[in-house]
DNA sequence: CCCTGATTCGC
DNA sequence: GCGAATCAGG
């Protein structure tokens, strides 16, 4: 894969954006964050909005952020004027995270409807299966790796819309518990739906 | 360990 | 120019 007018857009967008590279590079696809990162400094697109800390606690951060510089443009009108992308960013601190453009992988699921996990629930049940649901991590989809659950949660059209997020063993799509319930042995399948 | 960006340097 | 390897860090 090579870096095409179009791609080098998409990858200023989504670093201006505050993804990180891994991100970026998942979703670009065909690179490693490496190549993003190093793309990137060759751009010379340095920069983020956020100068300080380091990025785990960028999302956190964004909308402090946001109202900090806009406070610091307020106070200090005659100065030197801010960064542009400083003056582009500050205007929008309506959106607490980037939520994804794009379209959700087209990755086997099982349905998170009630029907589906009553059933499972069924099955756990007749099959002896005694284990609490662990809690989850909650995360975005752009917050997922490939170590990291992606059992749905909730609605996908919704806003609240998460994935289970919990370490997933060797890549695997799925915690070990969600994992069972994902791939459950034929004996252990009957009746199900 | 998981993740982050920064830098180097052979290609 | 590109990006894997490596470094430094949370």
């Amino acid at each position: 894969m090579s870096w095409t007018d179009e791609r080098i857009d998409s990858l200023k967008r989504l670093w201006g954006d505050g993804l990180s590279a891994s991100q970026i590079a998942s979703q670009l696809g065909g690179v490693s964050r490496n190549a993003v990162i190093g793309k990137v400094h060759r751009l010379k697109l340095e920069s983020r909005i956020k100068p300080p800390v380091e990025t785990l606690k960028r999302e956190a951060l964004l909308e402090g952020a946001a109202m900090q510089a806009v406070a610091a443009a307020e106070v200090a009108p005659p100065a030197p004027p801010p960064l542009p992308r400083l003056v582009v960013s500050t205007p929008a601190p309506a959106a607490p995270a980037p939520l994804p453009r794009f379209v959700a992988p087209a990755i086997e699921m099982p349905e998170p409807d009630g029907s589906a996990l009553g059933a499972v629930a069924e099955v756990q049940a007749s099959a002896g299966v005694v284990e609490a649901a662990p809690a989850t991590r909650n995360l975005t989809l752009i917050q997922l790796s490939e170590r990291t659950c992606k059992w749905p949660l909730g609605d996908p059209l919704s806003d609240e819309f998460r994935f289970c997020g919990n370490h997933s063993r060797d890549a695997s799509p799925y915690c070990a518990y969600h994992a069972r319930l994902a791939f459950q042995p034929a004996s252990e399948r009957r009746r199900v739906r």
